[in-house]
DNA sequence: TCCGTTTTGATACAGTCGTATCGATACATT
DNA sequence: AATGTATCGATACGACTGTATCAAAACGGA
């Protein structure tokens, strides 16, 4: 009797939410926010439209929910790598976010594209403005962080401002993943690994300068 | 009697499709793709939804034909800034051309949604993917050529492969373009031009190496 | 077992979408 | 002035949208 009052009755609601947002991020990838209506998305799903319906109020609701989740996936792969004291130098942790972000895999691809999606999204609906600077909010902390420690530790390209740098980096880490986008279907990345690499060597002030730590 | 039987018969055709184009523009600009319809942008152009469709045979010419407009003003304000021999050196042209790209008026902030909203499309959409391409090559090619100029001039930070410094500049172009799309509205733009500092410094490895020119 | 509450899926509704159609209009030519 | 043709705006069409509604089914607690 009563084992549990705050679980859900049937199913794990949080879960179906997750589900259901995964779904929508399928479509998006392969068809744009355009192709994600709530009919489209219950079925990408296997629910009903009412299902749907409940667990998110609002078409609006769900997305942003969506978007919340998509951007949680990227940065739980980066919360693994710890750029510091005991950890990563400045430039490795940099050419591995870089690099993490490259369309190396299908689902890669998709959340670029989805990010594409959001991002536009973003221009004009002031409601996904606020969700996207709050996630740039945290991303410019960590940044931060990052770049505080590498200009102690003398990574940095000598006559940077760690501020502006920080802005650089934000601007670079959109930049890069954004390419994705417009790269062709089959074409190789050694591009976009270009890419990394010279935006690692521009920042840091060619290969290794600093202090080297295993 | 049959003075000129190139020109259309009551408009000039052309003149019309940059009209419509404009008001698909300004649409986009505000609501996104999204608020885009034949309806919508008849509407905004003050035309009948005839008009439009007599114009543009499908929605899709329509919108391929807004994103080429929409770029070739932008590479027209960019064809104003000349890196080269009698021109302006590598660090002052790259600045120029990313700071023009800032949103400092409504214009270049209605371009950068435009171009986020085209861009999200592209991803998802082969036909607006290759216009996407074929501009690209356009951008990577003068890129290129100004990159081996800087290489010549030793303006360049050391080490750095030219054909990976341009991928890192297309790269860089489109994440200050794109980065007006994050803007809270009434923020500042300093961390902008900041980005731009720290990009033309970390590429040019610092301030001023190389020759200087007048 | 029965009741009360949730959850469910289907359907209804009012719009909007892209596109096709079509009579009226406006012009060039004869 | 009459004719033929190109352009015009309006409207029709079927499909889709987000959301609301609502009977039926499924479950927990008694």
């Amino acid at each position: 009797m009563c084992q549990n009052t705050a679980v859900p009755r049937y199913v794990d609601k949080d879960e179906r939410r997750r589900h259901v947002a995964a779904a929508l991020r399928r479509i998006a990838a392969r068809e744009g926010l355009e192709g994600v209506s709530i009919r489209t998305v219950a079925a990408e799903a296997g629910l009903s439209v009412g299902a749907v319906q409940r667990d998110f109020g609002t078409k609006d609701d769900l997305l942003r929910f969506a978007l919340r989740e998509a951007l949680a996936n990227v940065s739980r792969r980066f919360s693994g790598i710890r750029v510091g004291p005991g950890g990563l130098s400045f430039a490795e942790g940099l050419r591995r976010v870089l690099t993490d972000l490259l369309p190396t895999d299908d689902e890669r691809l998709a959340e670029a594209r989805v990010w594409s999606a959001f991002y536009a999204r973003a221009a004009v609906d002031p409601g996904f403005a606020d969700t996207l600077a709050e996630l740039d909010a945290r991303a410019r902390a960590a940044l931060r962080a990052a770049v505080g420690w590498a200009a102690e530790q003398g990574e940095l390209a000598p006559g940077q401002d760690p501020d502006a740098l920080v802005e650089l980096l934000l601007v670079l880490v959109d930049g890069i993943w954004l390419s994705a986008v417009r790269r062709p279907p089959g074409a190789s990345l050694d591009a976009q690994r270009a890419a990394v690499s010279a935006a690692v060597a521009a920042v840091t002030g060619g290969e290794g300068r600093g202090t080297r730590r295993g």
